[in-house]
DNA sequence: TCCCGATTGTTGGTATACAAGCAGATGTTG
DNA sequence: CAACATCTGCTTGTATACCAACAATCGGGA
C-alpha cells in the first residue's frame, strides 16, 4: 500500500498528521468501494442512522451522518433516486422533510452491512488486533 | 468536539473506523482551514512537495501528494491563478508539464509552514503527547 | 525502422464537502 | 399578540476526489 513515491521519513513533519488522515481516509473508501457495491460510505452512513431510528428530519439525518445540509440533501436525492429511502413532508412541523428507509432501502442496508464489516477488516489489517483496538480508541478522541 | 447527537457507543460498529477517518479528517480540514489563509490543505501539500522537491511534472507532482490526474490538474490551475506557481512544457518530454514554484509562491509557503504546524498541534490537542505519538505511528501504516 | 505497450495530460461525469445567503416556519419573549 | 431569534431546507459557488475514455508522446523490442 505504500508508494514509493512517498518518502516515509523525510515528508515535511508539520503536515504529516493531515496528510495521512486524508490518505487513510482515501484508502479506506477505496477499499469500501471495492467491498460494498452500489453504495458509498456516506451513503451506507445515511442508510445506518436510518436503519437504527427510522424517520428522520433531513437535517438531522445530516447532523448524525457528519453531513451539512448541503451535502445531506445530495446524498438523500441520489438514495431517492435508487429508491432506497423516501421523504415526506412532517406534518406537524412544515419545515421538516421526513427521510425513512423504503423496503428495498432496508433490504440493501442488510446486505451492505457485512460487506462493510469486510471493508473494516481490511481497512484495518495492516495492524494487529491489539493495535487496531489501540488506533479506534485514540481516533474516537479526534473526531 | 463531540457532538450530542452521535452516540459514541450505540453507533454501528462495523462502520466506526470508516466514519471515524472521515470525521477526523474533516475535522483536521476545518482547523487547517482557520490556521492557514488562503491555502486549502492539498493545496499547501502540492506547494510542500515543489518546495522540498523543485520543479516536478504535474502526473508526478500528483503522486507525491496523492493525487489523481484529475484533480493535481485543478489544484495546479488553482495555484497557477493565485500566481503561487508556474507551469511550462518540458523540453525533453513533450508528454510533460513541468510545474514550480514562484516566488510569491515560495514566500507564502514559508509563512504557511508555521501555520500548519499550529493546525497540526490544534489536530492532536485531544491527544497527551505520548498517544499524540502513538496515533501518527498506527496511522502511518495504514496509509 | 516499425510497432506496440506505457505514460502524460485532458475532458466529462459523478459524488462528497463546506461557506454564504435566502425564504418560510416555528417558538419564545416582552 | 407582535417582534425576534432560531431552525430547516434550498441554492450557488468553490474545491477535492475518482473513474473512464481519449490523443499525443515516448520507449523498447521485433
Amino acid at each position: 500500500m505504500s508508494d514509493p513515491d512517498i518518502p516515509d521519513q523525510t515528508y515535511d513533519l508539520s503536515t504529516q498528521v493531515g496528510f495521512n488522515l486524508r490518505r487513510a481516509n482515501q484508502r479506506h473508501v477505496a477499499i469500501f468501494t471495492r467491498h460494498v457495491e452500489g453504495l458509498t460510505p456516506t451513503q451506507f452512513a445515511a442508510l445506518a442512522r436510518l436503519f437504527e431510528r427510522g424517520a428522520l428530519s433531513q437535517n438531522k439525518l445530516g447532523r448524525l451522518t457528519a453531513m451539512d445540509s448541503a451535502t445531506i440533501k445530495g446524498v438523500v436525492e441520489r438514495l431517492k433516486t435508487k429508491g432506497l429511502v423516501t421523504s415526506r413532508p412532517d406534518l406537524n412541523d412544515q419545515r421538516l422533510r421526513l427521510v425513512e428507509l423504503s423496503a428495498p432501502g432496508k433490504a440493501l442496508f442488510e446486505r451492505a452491512e457485512a460487506q462493510a464489516l469486510a471493508a473494516r477488516s481490511e481497512t484495518v489489517a495492516p495492524l494487529t488486533a491489539e493495535e487496531a483496538a489501540l488506533f479506534e480508541a485514540l481516533l474516537a478522541k479526534l473526531v
